[in-house]
DNA sequence: GTCAATACTTTGTCAGGACATATTGACGTA
DNA sequence: TACGTCAATATGTCCTGACAAAGTATTGAC
């Protein structure tokens, strides 16, 4: 068994015990105190020795297996998952991804209207067909290069889009801070060539690949809250996750 | 409050009792008896009539919350996600994915050797450069059209891959009859233009846009089980996933 | 030395209980 | 009508306790 790492508790948080115990062994785990393969005290053990109970001590190595970092197995332990753990899949727009990764990212506005949703959108969206929707239309940039075009459309209730300033915010955290609390999506990822306009404003050939992902969000209501049709350039972006098998 | 759908439970199953009653509200979910958008009974009252306690109830709803087919709200309720709900991100083989979705998958084995694994390849399973590897290179055909190239990298002391009909089988599938239970994997998605040879196998023309997946899995020990690099017709496959923020 | 049985270890499942916190609706007041 | 307050509702967190199941180590017999 490897030696526990710090863990240190603050009861008077209002962050749960779970949490924070979950939050320092991921930090143990990345500043490499627990070291990949290693085996972590079982959890009777660090339940004791936290003044946890057990069930909190398994929620916390639960938020770690679900996240990849660490794998169970009953009669032996716990284990730090070996290979390099990117992250989980993860509800975040490409904004916060590239923040999170270092990159300031730049946004381009190319189009924002306020317009009556087609078939296919109201259809994506679970709106009446021809209700007024916020079509937005955007390049983003990692340094000079043109990294992304993007497309996404917001039911007009959800927010206000023309009072955002959407050079500076990414979408997400506009919806964030509109409140919006989005807890599922569907994606689909695709590739697809580049057709001429789009291969201008990304700088590649025309009939370039483009790697494509088009996105339906639901905020905690269940309701649509956006559709979005992106295309990246490949030798720029590419979709890294963990998964998990429970 | 929804009316509860029908839930039988059988207590001398080996099943879990927290896995059946999430197995009956998933049915209930996809066979329409409980419509997207519904409200579900609230956990204590379901507990209650189910004869369970509340924790494996809780543990029966967060099943399927980490699904994407159930949203919990404290002080509201539990709801079942409005929208189709496609699958959550599995660990599992595009064979395991197609035949699940109703298609016959066919494989062609190109080429099945024992190598010695490059540096690329040591580095990726995290074994010694030149140890003893398997190397797979296969076509996947959904009717008469090649759908996918892969070419797939396995530790030789993982499984004997010489002895398995890998025309009839799945990867994955053969893995878990050979008893690795993988857990972990790394996958990273993204477009490149066909080559050659590749467009030819894939009846594509040079230079048209493929879909590209790489995949490293992990067993539940967190050995390097597999390294994949797979290039998919974008015509006739794309990565379709839901995702959830807890 | 090998194999089978047993004991030990550790996670998995389940129960019952209590308190905290967020949400919503009803009601009262200005 | 609008706003504030309060109670009811429902999930979130945490605790104690017990048994089951899977994996590993140890021991004894051959």
């Amino acid at each position: 068994m490897g030696s526990p790492p710090d863990i240190s508790l603050d009861r008077s948080s209002p962050v749960p015990l779970y949490f924070q115990v979950a939050a320092q062994l991921e930090h143990a785990i990345i500043d490499g105190a627990l070291a990949p393969g290693a085996r972590i005290n079982n959890e009777i053990a660090m339940a004791a020795e936290l003044g946890l109970s057990r069930p909190t001590m398994r929620q916390a190595i639960q938020v770690l297996v679900d996240k990849g970092m660490l794998v169970r197995k009953r009669g032996v332990g716990t284990q730090v998952v070996h290979g390099k753990i990117r992250r989980s899949v993860e509800l975040t727009s490409l904004f916060d991804d590239l923040s999170a990764a270092g990159k300031r990212p730049r946004t381009e506005v190319l189009a924002l209207d306020l317009i009556a949703a087609t078939d296919e959108i109201s259809s994506e969206l679970q709106i009446a067909a021809g209700a007024r929707v916020w079509s937005l239309e955007r390049l983003r940039y990692v340094g000079d290069e043109p990294l992304a075009h993007m497309h996404n459309v917001l039911p007009a209730e959800v927010l206000d889009l023309s009072s955002v300033d959407l050079a500076q915010v990414g979408l997400y955290a506009a919806l964030r801070q509109a409140g919006v609390l989005m807890r599922v999506a569907r994606q689909r990822i695709g590739a697809k060539r580049a057709e001429t306009r789009e291969a201008r404003l990304l700088h590649e050939r025309r009939n370039a690949p483009l790697l494509t992902m088009q996105r339906t969000a639901y905020d905690d209501a269940g309701h649509a809250v956006e559709y979005g049709a992106h295309a990246y350039r490949p030798d720029l972006y590419a979709f890294e996750l963990t998964l998990v098998d429970r």
